[in-house]
RNA sequence: GGCGGGUUGCCCGAGCGGUCAAAGGGAGCAGACUGUAAAUCUGUCGGCACAGCCUACGAAGGUUCGAACCCUUCACCCGCCA
């Protein structure tokens, strides 16, 4: 409970820390207050941001308080690491709207209160809003040097490249400003993030020891990379995956995790669930003695689906996943269950006369008709279970479940419900 | 400000007057095999009213029977010089 570098640290959770002993003295010294910021560069948070936030959850679980941080502003300008081009810029609206569904999101993950464990919310707008440009650049930029800033791994990245703008160039010094001000407002001492973050994160411990005398903590969580090489979260299984169940169903999250490959799923266990170590270890071996069985994605999957939407959607998603898998006997499923099973599926009304089966799987599965097409033509659609390999196809009145619903598939993952409007 | 190089589909990248919706690779999607795994193989991979049509090769004009390819202007990027 108490050791929590401990727990991180089978977990693999450590990519890099400053001094481990003084950050291990201060965190047995009391409830220590840690931030971790996240930018609204889309307009969901991703799994990929999963890492990080579980990692203030688990400290707060721990016994310490952490922040959550909303990047406002620094949404504004772009963060270079781990980029080898220059980011579009937003506008405020959009930026505004995206930090709004973030904050929520982020939410869900955290006990928020007046407690001394107690979680704390924020958004670096609030204090880079109004501070002036010749106040920036005295207070800020006048402690940051130049040539060390030349030699950061993402500067020197870029200027081989593209090249970056001035923009992109200072975001570090927003980012340290972040931590400095969380550090003068609620004590924070420590900050974590992706390991590409650990640039920014230790220019902030400079700026705090340079102008406040103080020390802090840097620690970085590994970035993730699947077996096959993969970028995780990013850029995974048609798109990302994101966090917004409207952006991502349920289901199909589910879906992804319970496909993790053997060789990820023990790291994936370690890294985005809550489980004991003695419980992983037991599934390592359930996958290294009867494979077949996949035991480990599945407790994953459920595990990452709890903790993204809760309890009662694993269920929910379960009973999609056993009717769309269990061998095609979606007509022996009575009524109650088979709508629960697809509620969190898009849904298509169809009022009238039923259109073509093509259509029907364009819309449901948001696919331009071409891929609907190329889906039929490809094998690759399923009404009801049952492979299409007419193009022209129409769904006929026997075809109707319960005489409500059509379950179109595409593949192994994607799901769409046809519901009948009531006459 | 001057000179030179560049801007091609999700990404990388070939094409340099017709046979180009554009080679090749990667990613994605689907199928086969399997364990809803990996590897492998196959197909597919702009849109649609789909054996045809429309839209596309930074933008706008022009030359031409015909332009991603030639010319002009503009924008942006990179490099060297100022």
């Amino acid at each position: 409970m108490n050791d929590i570098l401990g727990e991180l640290s089978w977990r693999g959770l450590i990519a890099q820390t400053t001094d481990l002993d003084a950050l291990r003295r201060d965190l047995a010294a009391g409830p220590l207050t840690l931030y971790c910021g996240f930018d609204p560069t889309a307009e969901s948070l991703h799994v990929g941001n999963l890492m990080p936030l579980l990692t203030l959850r688990r400290f707060q679980l721990a016994g310490h308080r952490p922040i959550a941080l909303a990047g406002g502003a620094t949404g504004f300008v772009g963060d270079p690491s781990g980029r080898d081009s220059e980011r579009t810029l937003m506008d405020a609206e959009t930026i505004k709207g995206r930090v709004g569904r973030i904050r929520a999101q982020m939410e869900r993950f955290l006990d928020f209160g007046d407690g001394p464990t107690d979680a704390l919310m924020v958004d670096n707008l609030d204090w880079t809003g109004q501070m002036s440009a010749i106040e920036f650049l005295r207070d800020v930029g006048k402690h940051f040097s130049v040539n060390v800033m030349l030699q950061r791994e993402s500067v020197s990245a870029r200027l081989e490249g593209g090249g970056l703008s001035y923009t992109e160039f200072s975001y570090v010094l927003l980012q340290s400003n972040d931590y400095r001000e969380l550090y003068r407002r609620y004590g924070c001492r420590l900050q974590v993030g992706g390991n590409d973050q650990w640039g920014n994160i230790t220019a902030g411990l400079d700026l705090i020891r340079r102008t406040e005398s103080g020390s802090g903590h840097a620690l970085t969580v590994p970035l993730v990379t699947s077996a096959t090489g993969q970028k995780f979260g990013k850029s995974t299984g048609g798109g990302s995956l994101w966090l917004d169940p409207a952006m991502t169903s349920p289901y199909a999250l589910y879906q992804y995790f319970l496909n993790t490959d053997d060789r990820d799923v023990s790291t994936y266990l370690r890294y985005l669930t809550f489980l004991p170590r003695e419980e992983i270890e037991a599934l390592d071996a359930a996958v290294a003695e009867r494979p077949h069985a996949r035991e480990a994605q599945r407790r994953l999957a459920e595990e990452i689906v709890a903790l993204v939407h809760g309890r009662d959607e694993v269920g929910r998603v379960q009973a999609a996943s056993a009717a769309l898998f269990g061998g095609g006997a979606l007509e022996g499923l009575d009524e109650p269950t088979l709508a629960a099973a697809l509620a969190e599926a898009p849904s298509v009304s169809v009022a009238g006369e039923v259109p073509p089966l093509v259509d029907l799987l364009a819309e449901g599965l948001s696919l331009s008709k071409s891929d609907a097409r190329r889906a039929v033509r490809d094998g690759g659609a399923y009404l009801n279970n049952a492979r299409v390999t007419d193009e022209a196809a129409v769904p006929g009145e026997g075809d109707w479940l319960h005489g409500r619903f059509l379950v179109l598939r595409r593949g192994k993952r994607s799901v769409a419900v046809v519901e009948r409007a009531k006459a």
